[in-house]
DNA sequence: ACCTGAACACCGTTCAAGT
DNA sequence: ACCTGAACACCGTTCAAGT
């Protein structure tokens, strides 16, 4: 679906008179999103891709912007329907699985990271869709068999999904590879390394926490 | 110190040879990014701001990037010398109340969410100086007493000034004014609020963790 | 109706020329 | 030595003109 940009000097052809669509674009950003990161994003970038002029994109879009976030809220959705659902496991094992789960999936979606480091301040609510409703009740049925009433269920599972989307956030921004290291011992420079260890020892941490609480 | 921006259309007169400086630069950025904002800053917006042309600001910086992660930088050893030390109570009430107050002084501080959130990428490696190792010192002596090993320290630690950080960058991109509320029940609203409350209830649960780690 | 290039007001940066 | 405007290659967006 994707035409690989055009590098010849010859004119591009004309693109046909309804050729364009609103998904076809959405499809070439996602692809420049994912290859060159959203900072190389650009209306004339994008229109390079479609063969097609710049100016042409704002009969589907009116900015650049309405455009960032109709991709952000796709690679949300995206993203939820790939997320595995909660089994029927004892609850602390499930919920460490779900939220690993779901660490990873971001860490590994390079669009989702570049929408959330760099895209539309919208983007953190984007995920309040019918379908993260339901995935929430699962999650509070869940910590309703570990003993939390319904209150308690949702200030835990939020401070879950708060550390998960803050994690993988943080690590976004952290990631500057050509970087000297700090001075600092070895066992110390831990502390600004977000791999997926650090990232399970504060999830079993508020685990343990709501295992307390519950009791 | 700082010139106010000039709307009179008289030509401005030139700038004396020595009369500008790195600190003075800083300083007008500083004010720009925490009156109008970081994607506000540009050179010629800084050039008005400081009485100059623009392109005298390349005699002290190399790039624009290079002056945002001094700036940065600056704003990040500020906010730590605000930071009140640990005191003498006992550790999970003195963790509590620092990351609590670490919450409060980020998420007032315009400039830190400005550039944490749409600042240069090396961002969150900024805070690894010698300040820095010396209240991690402080905090892993804390969690000591709490009696868990150096290792365990580390990690408990690293989960909270990680949810911490975290939680502000994810609020700082969360904050959309106009934004129209969502259809969901407004006891399932709380998901999506990031204020004091719901920071401090995760916090706990950290803590918490932390406790029954410890015994 | 949809697609288009020219044009506008910006931006970061370079560079030769002022003082 | 330091400060400067002109100039360059970009960008988002508008609009009248093509087809």
């Amino acid at each position: 679906m994707l035409l690989d940009e055009r590098v010849d000097t010859a004119p591009r052809r004309r693109r046909a008179r309804g050729s364009l669509s609103r998904h076809e674009i959405l499809d070439a950003a996602l692809h420049v999103v994912e290859t060159r990161g959203l900072r190389l994003l650009s209306m004339p970038t994008l229109a390079r891709q479609l063969g097609s002029g710049a100016t042409s994109i704002y009969k589907y879009f009116p900015s650049k912007e309405a455009l960032v976030e109709a991709l952000a809220t796709q690679v949300v959705q995206d993203i939820r329907q790939r997320l595995p659902p909660i089994g029927v496991r004892k609850w602390d094992v499930e919920l460490f699985g779900y939220f690993s789960s779901f660490r990873e999936l971001l860490a590994t979606h390079r669009a989702y990271l570049e929408l959330v480091a760099y895209g539309p301040a919208a983007f953190v609510h984007l995920a309040l869709t019918e379908d993260a409703r339901r995935r929430l009740d699962d999650g509070l049925d869940l910590l309703a068999t570990a003993g939390l009433d319904r209150r308690a269920a949702i200030e835990a599972f939020t401070a879950c999904l708060n550390y998960t989307r803050g994690f993988v956030l943080l690590a976004s921004r952290a990631t500057v590879p050509g970087r000297p290291g700090s001075a600092w011992d070895a066992d110390l420079r831990i502390i600004d390394v977000f791999d997926a260890d650090q990232f399970s020892h504060g999830l079993r941490l508020l685990i343990a926490g709501i295992r307390a609480e519950a009791t």
